[in-house]
DNA sequence: CTGAAAGCGCTTACAG
DNA sequence: CTGAAAGCGCTTACAG
């Protein structure tokens, strides 16, 4: 391997100084079209690259970004935030930005506050939002730029998200538009926001229809195994003839419940989910689903925030639309 | 927020020299205990956190790792990453490192490229192997010390990895053992060395136990739906007793495929697969399963990486070990 | 045990 | 349009 070239050398070959060539390479301050192509031409011959290091000291900026996930995650936000951080990172690299990853949970931001003391990122993405906002805070009390995927209690910060409000309501619109009336809603911590806002499209939808909405037929507060069995004998006992799972992992749940209880989708239970995910690959009838653009939401969010660290007055709050397909599992035979 | 203290100021406050508080922090040369105390108590009581940036440009070091992953992985490989990179992770912060996640196809190698290029990292770890080593020559061709979880087909690379062949060897002697004779082995691409590994280990099982191995049972050329119904029809029709998948996916795959047919398990045809993950908590058998530490194949190989950038003579290659549950999916019921 | 000084490779006011 | 010089905040031979 031949010795790092660097901006002095390139200098000296070429008869100017290092400030020319600086300015060549960033294109800021005045200089002649002509040293420029020169130094261009160097650069290119030579395959020079600038050690990203020094510039990083210089502007005292790390050209990272931190990607934050929670420790806690779930398999369908595995394949959410993977998706995501594809996306994050193409804008990244287009920004000559990277992307570092940091776990954490609400009681444990050791791994974030270390990366922000050492000053390893100059601003940050988080993948998830809880009521209790305290990664927000916390980032706000650094005074590191941010922007959240998923919507945050707190208004003043930079959000990018699916419009699940929406796309809950208009999804259970269209059902009861196709003759289901006893919708359940199983699945979900309202803990965040996300099973928040799909609840309410999910209650907006009984009433701009003008239709009874069945309390009883709500599950909201569990994901897990007990939690969505139980909800399920609690629907087939309230008589629910349609369930809306809130993500795809706790619709293989319901779908494994029902197969279990000798219940037929779709004739005698709807069946419609969140995400479209792998997992739905595998369920023996095609399942009705809303979906994301889940890379658009990572490049939307990075643009957000770059042009937050460079002061470029990013919009406050995005909404990116979805996506519903109907399939057999919300169709009844006759 | 307080400005940013430096050495200088430290320097400054306590009377000494730059070049103390520097040792007193590294703990490099010769320095009084006294010194040194008294540094570090101002440290603490002003909260100085060094300038990683400057120290990475006197180092010409990063102290940033990347976590090399394929662009194409499936949803099994993807909470194996997970896991991996958390294992990674912890080890990488116990030594002052952070890591940035890079992804690669084949093909396209610009984004690993591109780090390398702007120094942004001190080594790698890749996080899969193929048998055809383009990112271990790639890298090897870039001077950047590095390790691959899984094994290299190139032995002269530092490689960490799940004693496959033993796990599978081991997993197929106790079903023979069970009384099955006829075991398929369905699932992988045996470009990947891990899924040779197994097959080796599969076969070597039955010339240990001296049992006539059928090779019309064995389907190792992919994992799509199709390769898989496919595999499983030719299994049932060549008599097969039991069938080992290669990974939880595959297995999901063939729990449906078997499902759907009205095979009975495990009185019918028995199942057993690789990882143990999230996938199988839905099946309605419990399967039995290898499963690896994958949160351990981090530790090391990070641990193993940060040896050899150090060049503390790390070990050349490390394999670790595996667990086995028998569980109903391959227990016959009198 | 301690310090003055040079260096890591860039950027950027400032002066011309 | 161009350059000399200072600075970003550390580390580390070298000398004492």
């Amino acid at each position: 391997m031949e010795e790092k070239l660097t901006i002095d050398d390139i200098a000296k070959a070429l008869n100017v100084s290092k400030t020319t060539v600086s300015r060549a390479i960033s294109g800021k301050g005045r200089i002649s079209e002509g040293t420029r192509a020169r130094v261009e031409a160097y650069i290119e011959k030579h395959n020079y690259k600038p050690n990203s290091i020094a510039k990083s000291l210089a502007e005292s900026k790390s050209y990272n970004i931190g990607f934050v996930m929670p420790k806690d995650f779930t398999i369908t936000d595995l394949t959410f935030y993977q998706k995501c951080l594809w996306g994050i990172n193409q804008v990244a690299v287009e920004n000559d930005y990277d992307v570092l990853v940091s776990m954490v949970a609400p009681d444990d931001l050791s791994q974030l506050s270390r990366l922000i003391e050492n000053r390893k990122i100059d601003g940050a993405i988080l993948g998830r939002t809880s009521s209790t906002n305290v990664i927000e805070r916390f980032l706000r009390s650094q005074a590191l730029p941010f922007v959240t995927v998923g919507s945050s209690v707190d208004s003043s910060v930079l959000q990018v998200d699916n419009d699940h409000e929406a796309a809950c309501n208009e999804l259970t619109t269209k059902l009861l538009k196709n003759g289901v009336r006893n919708i359940a809603l199983i699945g979900g911590d309202t803990q965040y926001i996300v099973n928040r806002n799909r609840k309410r499209g999910f209650i907006r939808a009984f009433e701009n229809a003008d239709l009874q909405l069945h309390e009883e037929l709500i599950f909201t507060e569990g994901n897990s195994q007990e939690y969505v069995e139980n909800a399920v004998d609690e629907a087939i006992k309230n008589g629910a003839d349609c369930i809306i799972a809130i993500d795809d992992d706790v619709c293989v749940k319901v779908i494994n419940s029902l197969e279990m209880r000798g219940i037929k989708i779709p004739n005698e239970m709807g069946i419609a989910s969140f995400y479209n995910s792998y997992l739905l690959e595998n369920a023996k009838v095609p399942v009705t689903a809303v979906s994301f653009d889940e890379i658009k939401l990572g490049q939307v969010s990075c643009k957000t925030l770059i042009d937050q660290i460079n002061q470029e007055e990013p919009i406050k709050k995005v909404l990116l639309g979805y996506k519903i397909e109907l399939k057999a599992s919300t169709m009844k035979q006759k």
